[in-house]
DNA sequence: CTTTAAATATATCGTTCCGATACGTATTGG
DNA sequence: CCAATACGTATCGGAACGATATATTTAAAG
């Protein structure tokens, strides 16, 4: 889904700035499955104004500065319904955690446990977020959604806890890698 | 992380051209949480050789074309070692599928149900495919990783599973959104 | 009480990265 | 037998990121 799809999406729901939209996917129900810069999302949304698949209302705001309010219009709609018939993408997930522990055969095992211990507690925060935003009411998609993000953050959460101590000891002596013709099987 | 350094790591393992770094990310163990493109792994490599952090011998094959097999130099692990010191920033998940859930408030319950199958079965085969890599042996941080991944894919799957039917009834005519002031509380 | 940080809001710009495509041979499968 | 997949390197246009600029206000910290 590109950030054009996504504009239009949250914009389905209700009407927003730039601004709103970066929080939304920053923070809000759309933050552990998407994400967009200012620096695709503001040029998206002056292009989607140019092709008239959304309406821009400026307004003026006191101790505040000014904002444009972004409305999807009927052609946006169509637009919007017609990407989501087409087959969604595979998900993806990248994680510098994961990469970091599996290059980390020179690291300390005590810098190891800090990173897994950071993860947990990252992962207790994002799942006490998402509980939070279960509160409101909203549809049942959306609460669908945050639901699967609980799930699947707790997945996560569980299995660092339990298995954080398989990394504390160091690799016993592992019987050399690094010559040739490694990658054969595993990896 | 970027290619750069994925690449580094990749090669800290062993060996590697760039088709087979390639697949790695793609089917391998680091599937589940990198990915990179042919267009962004070949200049990688192509700067990292430049700047002496890899060497790559050029190996004729017959029946095959050539290939360059990469090899991480001292300078090279002593960047990755360097980049692994810094704190892993947060993990990013993009679904494509669980954003067409929640911006598909005019799409058919039957379409949606269809949309959950075929994630559950993708869910699945990954789920095989990396307790397929389980088999080969392997250092404990690359066992934990694939185990890590094994565990959050079957939350997914159970969650899918489970709550599939939330989904199968229509909205039961939303109190009408869509006209001005809403993304107040939820969201 | 003052300074610093965070929130509100839009916008651009260099760099990185993706996705598609090109090229060419060999093996496997329907 | 022909199509598709595997092997392998490479580029190019467009999309997106990440950092930064600008400017005011309010909340928090020292």
């Amino acid at each position: 889904m590109d950030v054009r799809t996504l504009c239009l999406g949250i914009l389905s729901l209700g009407d927003a700035t730039g601004y709103e939209i970066k929080k939304l996917v920053a923070e809000g129900s759309f933050s552990f499955f998407s994400e967009a810069s200012y620096g695709s999302i503001y040029p998206a949304l002056t292009k989607l104004t140019d092709e008239g698949l959304v309406t821009c209302q400026q307004m003026a705001q006191d101790k505040r500065p000014d904002k444009k309010v972004y409305r999807l219009t009927k052609k946006g709609e169509e637009e919007l319904t017609a990407a989501l018939a087409r087959d969604p993408g595979p998900d993806k997930n990248r994680s510098e955690f994961l990469a970091a522990l599996l290059f980390a055969e020179a690291v300390s095992p005590e810098r190891v446990q800090d990173l897994i211990d950071d993860r947990i507690d990252h992962h207790s925060e994002r799942i006490a977020a998402l509980q939070q935003l279960l509160e409101d009411d909203m549809s049942s998609a959306a609460r669908f959604v945050i639901e699967f993000g609980i799930a699947v953050q707790k997945a996560a959460l569980d299995f660092l806890k339990k298995n954080r101590h398989l990394l504390t000891e160091n690799e016993p002596a592992a019987p050399e890698p690094r010559q040739n013709e490694e990658h054969g099987a595993a990896l």
